[in-house]
DNA sequence: CGCAGGTCAGAGAGCGCTTTCCCGCCCGCG
DNA sequence: CGCGGGCGGGAAAGCGCTCTCTGACCTGCG
């Protein structure tokens, strides 16, 4: 240990420490190289390369004794070195495109705080990590933004994309695709774009709902919706507007929000306000359901009792929300680990078709439908 | 747009299909480089690269002729060749350590769905970006795991590390102070080692709740803990036994969780069980908090009335609980920012003294208290 | 016994960039 | 008018690695 413990006490940054990290410096500055391996082991650098990167036929013996040299040196191949002649970066970068405002945002608003975030984050990172990948976090929001990350990837940032594109006319998609930047979306573009994408069969899920407000009885149904433009929402809408019509169920009476807890409380209320019969509503996503709870505790309605109510996602606002949502679960992190495994195939061979993989969704019935 | 669209219909990975991509590919094999805007500049590579990096005093006139070959060639300077030679590698690691478990574990754990990380995420992309600087992101669990991670640092994946140690005996930190890598962490190590830290006042945020309490005329006060080793539980609970000593409360009932919402629920359920009596808790995190919430719903308490409840965290858990959580925020995109900054800083200068920032919590009065 | 064919290790040429070293020029001063 | 010094630009040496090319050696067959 180089330095004594500093904890416990406030020091400010800016002083500097003379001594003991002088020779650590000195210590890092050269680490061992190929080179140092092949001396120690009394072979070519070529000969370890071969060994380290376990290609071709070398001598078993030679085999032995390169690895032990790599042992006792404490080698470690240098990625710089290696990237710039494979031309491969090691790295998948994770997109986040969102709209304009987060761009220069000190905090890049609310989606980070989101936990679908986090459950994204961990399909890629299970899949990468077995593989060797590192991941790179990215956040765009600008046009320029965008632009200045498509240069950036070309220039073997990373050998390709998972992208999660949250604004509803982005125009990255197609950026990506006219690049040539390897590329698949967790979610389907919202305009037709030569990408790959894996998503979860939306209108399926709101079939789920429908049937299961139905099966308790419910008669009359509202619709609280997403926002127009975003994929999942439109799919969602129609889904269930298609699953009410098969049964039945010509018009039902609907009101849209945002995706925010707020926005579905608002919704709610003007839900039930116009149509104060109502005794089952599906919410496009939990956290507007959850602020519908609210609504509906507010003008005194019992859930499910008064009013079923349906959400879609399984986030993790589902369980929080009192009574706990019945809602559509759709496995993003299967989806997301799914993608990255496309999107690790399109690299290793770049002429893959384009393709979409559609998952299957499923009811998870809690207490509130 | 070299394919065409494959929306809408499932086709499978795996089929190949030729011609446009071919030349793509061959597009993809031949960047411009320092050399092509030499030669459009008619300047030396030097010259390009010291006008690109902004070095040295250059004639402006061949100034704006170089930048007027960049923009002509489009080019991008290659990150591996100058990581290469300037042996920094312009990016910085988040470093998520948990414990055992999710080392193989398919999806990482609970901690990713977790909005906590989102927001650690954000205040560091905060920093980042402006300075140019990439994010890497890493999960490790086994110890194997771990040296592992410092052996991919040292060779230079990253030229520093912000570290989130969730595990109460986490090796890492002595390990990277060891191996001389820049590292800052969120939040302080368990153990005192030598490696920088920002964490907030949990002392004094604990206070605030008592406070808060006691104004409210509680006189009855309960502790829901969180784990017994995490520093974090630790100085919360400490900080709250402090304060109700000063105010005169030599002891009070407590019970232990493990900051999860089901935690929480049983931990308030001994609580009440125990005493029956309670009129006010202050619960270690949001998420026990919410469960705790929903204890004291099924046996009849009315929050605030019967019983005032306070968090910690502000995290979305409090927004979302019902009644809303008057809790302690601590500014952890603050805090994550002013960590990134500590770890540039020191990047920059590796000399400097390592360092602590504590940053002051600040109570967010809502419903529950 | 000679030669084709095959296998495996080493030599060496870069990958694209930064940076040192050096040279030529110009200015100013003696 | 001569010379010293400073400044701007070019030549070239690598950074650590991969991979092709070459050559040595061995086997087996004609």
């Amino acid at each position: 240990m180089a330095e004594p413990p500093q904890t416990g006490n406030l020091s400010r940054p800016g002083e500097r420490v003379p001594g003991p990290t002088a020779e650590r410096g000195a210590a890092r500055s050269r680490l061992p190289t190929l080179e140092d391996v092949a001396r120690v082991a009394g072979v070519s650098r070529a000969t370890v390369s071969r060994v380290v990167n376990g290609v071709r036929n070398v001598d078993p013996d030679l085999h032995a004794v390169v690895w032990a040299a790599v042992d006792a040196t404490g080698y470690v191949p240098n990625r710089a070195a290696r990237s710039l002649v494979t031309r491969r970066a090691g790295t998948v970068a994770l997109v986040v495109s969102d709209s304009e405002e987060h761009d220069d945002d000190p905090f890049l608003g609310r989606f980070f705080a989101d936990p679908f975030f986090g459950r994204v984050v961990g399909g890629v990172l299970s899949v990468l990590r077995p593989a060797g990948v590192q991941l790179g976090l990215h956040l765009v929001g600008s046009p320029p933004a965008r632009v200045r990350l498509v240069g950036d990837l070309r220039q073997g940032q990373a050998d390709g994309v998972v992208l999660l594109s949250l604004h509803p006319d982005d125009a990255l998609p197609g950026l990506l695709a006219e690049a040539g930047i390897a590329a698949v979306m967790v979610g389907r573009p919202a305009r037709p774009a030569p990408i790959s994408y894996v998503d979860v069969a939306n209108e399926a899920g709101a079939a789920l709902a429908v049937e299961r407000l139905l099966a308790r009885g419910c008669q009359r149904i509202g619709l609280v919706a997403g926002p127009e433009h975003v994929p999942a929402s439109q799919d969602r809408v129609a889904g269930f507007r298609q699953a009410m019509a098969r049964r039945g169920y010509a018009w039902s009476p609907s009101e849209a929000g945002n995706f925010t807890r707020e926005s579905g409380e608002a919704a709610m209320r003007r839900l039930l306000a116009a149509h104060p019969d109502l005794d089952g509503v599906f919410v496009a996503n939990d956290l507007m359901a959850q602020g519908a709870l609210v609504a509906l505790h507010e003008a005194g309605r019992r859930v499910p009792d008064d009013v079923a109510v349906v959400g879609f996602d399984d986030s993790s606002a589902a369980q929080a929300a009192q009574p706990p949502l019945t809602t559509v679960r759709h496995p993003l992190e299967v989806m997301a680990a799914e993608a990255t495994r496309l999107l690790l195939a399109r690299i290793e061979e770049p002429r893959l078709r384009v393709a979409s993989v559609i998952h299957d969704p499923v009811l998870v019935v809690r207490r509130s439908a």
